[in-house]
DNA sequence: TTAATTTTCGTGTGCGGACACTACCTCAAC
DNA sequence: GTTGAGGTAGTGTCCGCACACGAAAATTAA
């Protein structure tokens, strides 16, 4: 390992002047600074980061804004247990990490729990841009005072607000038109000709309306480029519909279309619909859906649901912490965009996945 | 942050007992211990990886003996650059790690690069262990040496020599019995009532002869739980058949077997079978088989193979040196097995899956 | 009681680098 | 010739921890 003293000894010069042609920080003369470069290149001297960092004392303050979950809608738990997870074992780098919450439904709380977030002057800030007009104005603030950010599970990329645009220095998020695809080609791989699929949408929470959007255009999409004469019902549930209604509709549906084979729920919700479907449909039906919750988990095991499609928001989480702390610590530019692997779970291989969360979650 | 300092402060003691008590290192009454290790907890204090690291300044010799790949076989190709890559990451905490390559059909090559191995006194060693009676001496020196080992991708579980047990770390590596059952779950998706299954062996390597086997065992084992009727059939392939000998037999069974409709290829040599069989076979097909190498993602991309089963070999290779560098660096004890993920992997997500493996050889 | 141990603990140094402080040198102005 | 400014380069300290060495305290032996 080549350290800063042996190319002072080379170069007949001092340790201060090698650390200064290091960082820039002038005050060398032009000879000296080209002889020890030289110098610098010909032993492929790198920088010891963890010397670095530890002389540089650096006690970074991260600060990540995301909504709050509760019993209700658990959609944000695992990303924050990502988060929790990355800041643990980042904490031993210096790195300190608040999270801020809001209320999913009301840009007040999102406005709110910013301030109080940018009050602790943070080094750098994760968040879930979840409304676009008060996201515009935090962007602005961020951008002014250089605090780099970056956005998990909701992109703004390309806005551009009033001259300010996004800086963010990265997304890490869903790719939810693509897992909508990959959800049609399951559909498709596990149906014969002639069968027909349907799509049951539930509402539920204002959030993920996006996402459940783009993967019922992912899903048509594939069939438009694969299947086109496929027959696709949908059928769509408000949030005031009662267990009974939807059960109601979906048997009733179902015995008038024999043909529907495959069942597609383009949402965390498949469990729920499962519930509502009589055993007798169940049986000739092939059901797909997404997230990996606890009580989806149950239904792929007792093979009710065939395919589940995760995107491993509780990495996500974890990445955005990760990616935002090898910035600060490494300046380590990370990549516009990272996406997250679309998994297939199926019941046979549950267990195999996973197991960084279920991990996480029995230790704590 | 807490520091050692503050600890040894508030409990009247000096740094240095302290770090004894951190480290276990005894020489410290029961008292004082107790006493620092109840302010250790209340203060929360935790070790400064960076600063230790530094101090420590350890400079860990790593071996790695693994089978060499080449053209013809590129299976531990994908390993090894989990390796290379999780080399490049610990060489700043001082970790080196010397591979050592063998010929997999040579056990005296295996002896030899161990030999050579060995002399480099190594602080630690990953190792495939492929040939029993060879390991059973090589097992034995670094029992007797005391230099903790892992196997990566063959396991040596339970086996005893003699009174020398296999005291490896962990396994980290395949299971390919899991894996068959996948496959053998897939297959049941993709395909209707009265279907018939065919699996295709060809045998090429004798590494995977294991894992081929056990991925059939599974196929089957699935089969007779779930679907005991179903019809499987099997074509054996020997390295001794040409191409043209195998397109031959295959499209003369697929002839005359029209409810074959799925196949399985219980190895990474799937590429290589679609290509021996003929288009009008293909389009009633689905087709399911091993290893992301190339050659199988081209055949997915182009529909001919429904899906492919990942063990990401390469996060093998990564998870085992990374493994063994926390166990030197941190004395982190790992789990006596280490698992991977069985991704399933089809045309649709396979570009967000290996996105590390890939970062890695665009950077090499 | 004193010497010989053994147990328990404090001190000092170094890991590789960052940065402040100081020292030296040159050159020009007075 | 003295003085001061500006440019260069060396030195020392600290970051938080690991670990060796040796000192002090406690225990045992003589």
């Amino acid at each position: 390992m080549i350290t800063i003293k042996d190319i002072a000894k080379e170069a007949n010069v001092s340790a201060g002047t090698v650390d200064r042609v290091l960082h820039n920080r002038g005050g060398v003369s032009p000879k000296t600074e080209t002889k020890i470069k030289k110098i610098l290149k010909q032993k492929k001297f790198k920088i010891n980061l963890i010397a670095s960092s530890l002389a540089m004392k650096k006690h970074h303050n991260l600060a990540t804004l995301i909504p709050q979950y509760d019993e209700q809608n658990l959609f944000w738990k695992s990303p924050y247990s990502g988060i929790q997870k990355a800041s643990q074992e980042v904490s031993a780098y210096g790195i300190e990490n608040k999270v801020f919450f809001f209320d999913q439904s009301d840009p007040k709380s999102y406005l709110k729990a910013f301030r109080k977030l940018i009050k602790t002057e943070p080094d750098a800030v994760v968040m879930v841009p979840l409304f676009v007009k008060e996201s515009h104005e935090i962007i602005k603030l961020l951008n002014l005072k250089k605090i780099p950010y970056i956005f998990l599970n909701v992109d703004l990329k390309g806005l551009a607000f009033g001259g300010s645009s996004c800086n963010n220095l990265s997304y890490i998020g869903q790719k939810s038109f693509d897992a909508g695809i990959l959800s049609g080609k399951l559909s498709h791989l596990c149906s014969k000709n002639g069968d027909e699929f349907l799509i049951v949408m539930t509402r539920k929470n204002i959030h993920d309306y996006e996402a459940i959007n783009e993967r019922v255009k992912g899903f048509k999409s594939y069939f438009q480029d694969n299947v086109p004469d496929a027959n696709i019902h949908q059928l769509k549930f408000d949030q005031s519909d009662g267990f009974e209604t939807v059960k109601k509709k979906i048997n009733t549906f179902l015995s008038q279309n024999q043909r529907v084979k495959v069942i597609m729920v383009p949402s965390s919700r498949v469990s729920y619909i499962c519930k509502t479907i009589e055993k007798d449909h169940l049986l000739r039906l092939k059901i797909i859906g997404f997230d990996t919750t606890p009580q989806n988990v149950e239904a792929l095991k007792k093979s009710i649901v065939a395919f589940l499609i995760s995107q491993k928001s509780f990495n996500q989480g974890y990445k955005s912490i990760i990616t935002i702390a090898n910035y600060l610590v490494y300046k380590e530019m990370p990549t516009n965009e990272i996406p997250t692997p679309l998994e297939i779970i199926t019941k046979e291989n549950y267990k195999y996945s996973h197991s960084e969360e279920r991990k996480y979650y029995n230790e704590n």
